[in-house]
DNA sequence: CAAATAGTGTCTCTAAGACAATATCAC
DNA sequence: GTGATATTGTCTTAGAGACACTATTTG
């Protein structure tokens, strides 16, 4: 095919206008918050890693890591380069959220952003050491749907608290859109992509698959049970949570020791 | 905030590179095969709407519609007017099926493409009409795992026969990605996106909520069950399918008469 | 022993699969 | 009537929710 080489040696892909392509990450992760009052348990929150933009546009609020993307890398590949230079952490998990591309999202131009969810274990946050300091930090979330149909997502860090408001527009498939409200201190369309990536991830974390990302090699199936909970906004009780886990996981002869009671084995999830 | 006006004046978006940004539509029909013999019921096809490129490259290649997002269009909306400027059809539902990024994909340069997933009436296409020497056409679709965990995409029109092969790399979450082993004859990675473009449609149909896109909005309950079991590739039985569509359709009080059997009734989704 | 979590067993309810039986048309 | 699909009902089974009960640790 010569045609071919010939075609591809005049082609100029300067020719055309084309848009900036970025990369957002949702990176979430379970904080187990240490026992308040004694003898009882920890308390779970699904936190979400956010940056403080240093520069304009919105200078000052708060963001998603994510930057532009480079010639020569997949855009996975750039969601994970991007969240770690920006946050120092480096996700275990990536899973695509979708596209954002409506014209004037950005003020710098025509800027597409593609997003995606990722998942943080615990471990991996500690071994870095967040300073509080920085600007990067692990917002809560709580993110619901009230008797209108109006969507609140909350995000809270010590004293900063983010609070937007959203609605949902139906498409011709059953996958919703968000259009902001109120983007309560978000900067871009962040507010949607968050919201989006909430969906996606209760979603995902239905088949009993996706949760394992966020714990260590071996758990507790009362820790996996948390993060399944505190995912999902709901809560199961324990017998039957095991019961339904049970094909997914296989024990190892390890017992998590030293607690005021009963001590639980260790589990690992089985590689079918 | 005078500061962030000053920096968007100053901000030229043309000091980076940037890639360009393209659309691919896979575009699927059920068609009703009319009766072979006697007496005897219509078959169903799952089809996929595929273009002869006419230009380089992969000039006489077959490839999905799609193409350059313009700006101040979202991708949906590209892939929509894409899809019908080379192919005369208006899709009626669009999802996502995930951003297509990895270097060297495309031989012009750096192209990313984000893909769709629609969905066409057998109405809307007899209302095209789709002529035989059209560059534009509908090929029967079949892909299955093999023993060995090897995905065979097969599609098929009149005697253009395309065989590609595929394996899936297991990702960090559950969602596979596919690497091609054997295009079989479609243009760019275009097996490769059709393979995920099944993978979601499958995948979707499985909540009773995608089928409906496939039909007019008048429709007999059988028509409905042949379109849930084209795409899933099983087959239920009548009485089954009927309570679990139940509470997802509507009579009318209109029936298919004609037919060398007893009427059967018109249902309409039900709108919840 | 008390308090707490770990872990097991069982009842119930519901949704889905199998299958049988009846209904109504064109010819 | 015959052959076809339409439509309804019932039996069975698998899985999830509710709940009660036992086990094992620390203080």
């Amino acid at each position: 095919m010569d045609s071919e080489k010939a075609f591809l040696s005049e082609y100029n892909i300067n020719d055309y206008e084309r848009p900036s392509l970025t990369t957002d990450v949702a990176a979430f992760m379970i904080s187990t918050e240490e026992k308040q009052n004694e003898r009882k348990g920890p308390d779970n929150k699904l936190r979400l890693l956010l940056i403080k933009r240093g520069g304009h546009p919105f200078k000052d609020m708060w963001a998603l890591p994510g930057g532009f993307l480079k010639k020569d890398e997949t855009i996975e590949e750039c969601a994970l380069r991007e969240t770690f230079e920006e946050t120092n952490v480096m996700p275990t998990a990536l899973m695509p959220v979708g596209a954002f591309s409506k014209p004037g999202r950005d003020p710098r131009g025509w800027i597409i952003s593609n997003a995606f969810v990722s998942i943080i274990t615990e471990e991996s946050v500690k071994q870095v050491g967040m300073d509080d300091a920085s600007d990067a930090q692990w917002f809560s979330v709580s993110f619901d749907r009230d008797d209108d149909g109006v969507y609140h997502l909350s995000l809270e860090y010590e004293d900063v608290l983010l609070k937007a408001v959203l609605a949902e527009e139906k498409t011709s498939f059953g996958r919703g859109e968000f259009r902001i409200i109120d983007n309560g201190g978000l900067a871009f369309d962040h507010a949607a992509i968050i919201s989006r990536a909430l969906t996606v991830l209760r979603n995902e974390a239905k088949n009993y698959d996706t949760i394992f990302d966020f714990l260590p090699e071996k758990f507790t199936l009362t820790a996996l049970q948390r993060v399944q909970e505190t995912i999902m906004n709901v809560s199961v009780l324990p017998g039957n949570f095991r019961r339904m886990v049970s094909s997914y996981v296989e024990e190892t002869d390890e017992y998590v020791k030293g607690e005021r009671h009963r001590p639980a084995k260790l589990f690992r999830r089985k590689k079918q």
